[in-house]
DNA sequence: TAGTGGTCTAGACCACTCA
DNA sequence: GAGTGGTCTAGACCACTAT
């Protein structure tokens, strides 16, 4: 039990917000006037009632003061962690195969999201992941070398070029889309299931700055899911 | 362009982060230094570098320091919205449909989860969500009416169960399970596309305080995505 | 225009953990 | 034991916006 004054502060206020002291839509007492009801500086309550407006949980504004959101946000944090611990999690050995690595030329759409030059090539891999050597997840992707030179000459024996990417570029922003998808023949082939079979896939671009890295789309083997809490 | 010190200073950190200036896993220098460097005391300092330590980019420690994150937290944070909402922000124009809606003995799988007696019933629901009259998603929720008594008398005729809820119930936690599934016989109907069809699902399972609430399943319908950013 | 949250400061003490 | 982040305070000024 963490027993902060803002964390204790914040679980009193939520309390106070369930049990439905202050209804939905309803206006919160100020910030002032709750200090000294909390007996703690108006920082302290500041800081437990804006952990709860960046909850979507409370609407705060100047002067229109703070009310309980009359339809909290519905946001899910979900966590893409590494396949390799996505897979050791479950108990199971990790393993990754190479099955494609070759300098192309890539299609328009893919192009244009890297933002490269016509005709300019980019890495493009198939990795298949491997839990217990059972196939895992299978992953296309397209690497832009002008950004990312040192990936030319990384094997991707030990670890995999989604591992090398994510211990190698400082830090990277993204968008990404999770969507269902009938697997084509090709994708059926690299998992070992059946075409048609439905499988759960990420798509997820990233870059550095301005600088394009590396587009990606997974796509797991039929039965996997993504779990999150509100 | 926000311009509080400390959303600057959290950029600037940032930059330097990403330029390399302090490596992957290297030591980043103490509050007190930094916030000499940028003029500030070190309480602001402190607050914009708790922010990207909340976002996973970098790893602090007492007396150990603060240091970049040598694998970020590949975390999305991904909106669920109303179905209302999400229907609405395509263009189109929502309407929902109940198809059924009785006092059911649950499964035993949905009454443990919903924490229910032997032989206690609760409310079932069959609901197609439509955009522009075309279905858009799929949704079968129960509903304990033991903590949600006041849902018996709403006709459910202008809004969905799922906006009532929301609308109704304070505060919930809850968890959320995201998979791809091949539509059943009876989802594929309602959803009016072929058997087999890959759909992308949500569970979800929410309750307030120790009091379950609802737990629901929705399929939506082909092509449909999720889309967050890292 | 006045009220409310947003931010910042300077200083203090504490809790954790590395050496 | 000592260094670093975690937290709290009391007070101040500012920015936004409802009335």
């Amino acid at each position: 039990m963490t027993s902060n004054s803002h964390t204790a502060i914040r679980a009193s206020l939520l309390e106070r917000i369930r049990s439905g002291e202050w209804p939905l839509g309803g206006r919160i007492p100020g910030e002032a006037e709750l200090a000294a009801e909390y007996g703690c500086a108006r920082t302290t309550l500041n800081r437990a009632m804006r952990s709860l407006a960046e909850d979507g949980l409370v609407v705060r504004r100047r002067k229109g003061g703070t009310r309980v959101s009359p339809a909290p946000a519905r946001r899910a944090t979900v966590e893409i962690p590494l396949l390799r611990e996505q897979v050791e999690q479950t108990g199971a050995c990790y393993g990754h195969d190479v099955r494609k690595r070759e300098m192309l030329v890539p299609p328009p759409s893919i192009r244009q999201r890297l933002n490269l030059r016509p005709n300019q090539k980019a890495l493009f891999l198939h990795t298949v992941h491997l839990a217990d050597s059972v196939p895992f997840a299978f992953e296309v992707r397209w690497v832009n070398t002008k950004t990312v030179p040192q990936i030319m000459d990384e094997p991707f024996t030990d670890i995999s070029v989604n591992e090398w990417l994510v211990r190698s570029v400082p830090f990277s922003s993204g968008d990404v889309v999770f969507a269902a998808e009938n697997v084509d023949a090709g994708t059926s082939e690299a998992l070992g299931v059946p075409e048609g079979s439905a499988v759960f896939s990420i798509d997820r671009t990233t870059w550095l700055g301005d600088d394009f890295i590396t587009t990606m789309k997974l796509f797991y083997r039929p039965g996997f899911e993504l779990r999150s809490s509100l």
